[in-house]
DNA sequence: ACAAAAATTAGAATTATTCCAATTATGGCT
DNA sequence: AGCCATAATTGGAATAATTCTAATTTTTGT
């Protein structure tokens, strides 16, 4: 597993706008992550890390994936009191949790209907971020 | 306070459809999400409880909020990994936190716009339920 | 290479929630 | 009303994801 140059020089910049060194670890489980494109908990990606990086702590793995999702190199996500999972997809995208199988899919979201989820905010509010999770059966499951 | 005969109605049937007992504890605590309509936590409904039912415990508020949830009373809303908070506006809606003041906010949404949410869907998925949380700054704060 | 600052590490601590086993309350039936 | 079976409540222990702590190691600039 290897990070591409175009995402080492994204990492690198991201870390250097915000003071922070890059490390081994980071750039390891950015490439994890960016590899297999699904939204794994902290033990999940524990687990793929110490693959190739036996000693790496899951204290590491917390303040690695802390620090990618400060710098918004990835995302989090939360499915009710379930653990955090990550997701390193930045596009614009909702998440389905299918109750069947417990995968998590990407579903794409349009500027439009994000724009009509903004507008119904009654006046006065702001917001920086919607977060939409749709739960029930995906493609595979029904 | 006093849980209104209509209120009592629903709860009771709700119970009975369910195969569960009536209590004065899931009353209670079915009355007093009723009486002040906000997302409070377990704990600050342990603590309101308690004002009038001092020998309830943490672990009954825990199970009557359950039960209300099984019986869709009222609703659970998460946001990120804090407690998880109780809603007993059954309309459908949307939550809004406030950044600023911790506030959490309801949010109104037509028919229409939760259509076009499904609508998005790739073919083959079906979502039972959406949850949309929007986070920024509410009126008061900006 | 050296020093200062930051990151990693192992393990302890925290905290919301769930589990457990004992006690008490409820509802149906006589 | 009283009895019984069943379900609910209770206090405290257990669980599990995450955060904290203090010691060690690594990075980066000089
Ligand atoms: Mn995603
Ligand atoms: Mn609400
Ligand atoms: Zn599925
Ligand atoms: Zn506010």
């Amino acid at each position: 597993m290897r990070l591409e140059p175009q995402y080492k020089k994204l990492l690198n910049n991201a870390l250097e706008g915000s003071g922070q060194r890059a490390t081994k670890q980071r750039e390891h489980i950015f490439a994890l992550l960016l590899e297999k494109r699904d939204h794994p908990t902290a033990d999940e990606v524990y687990a793929r890390a110490r693959a190739d990086m036996p000693t790496i702590s899951l204290a590491t793995v917390y303040n690695c994936l802390e620090t990618l999702v400060e710098t918004k190199l990835i995302r989090q996500v939360n499915f009710e009191r379930e653990p955090t999972r990550y997701c390193p997809n930045l596009t614009q995208h909702a998440h389905f949790y299918c109750r069947e199988s417990g995968e998590i899919v990407d579903i794409e979201l349009s500027d439009q209907l994000v724009d009509e989820l903004m507008k119904v905010l009654p006046k006065g509010f702001s917001a920086q971020h919607i977060d939409i999770a749709y739960d029930g059966k995906c493609n595979c499951c029904s």
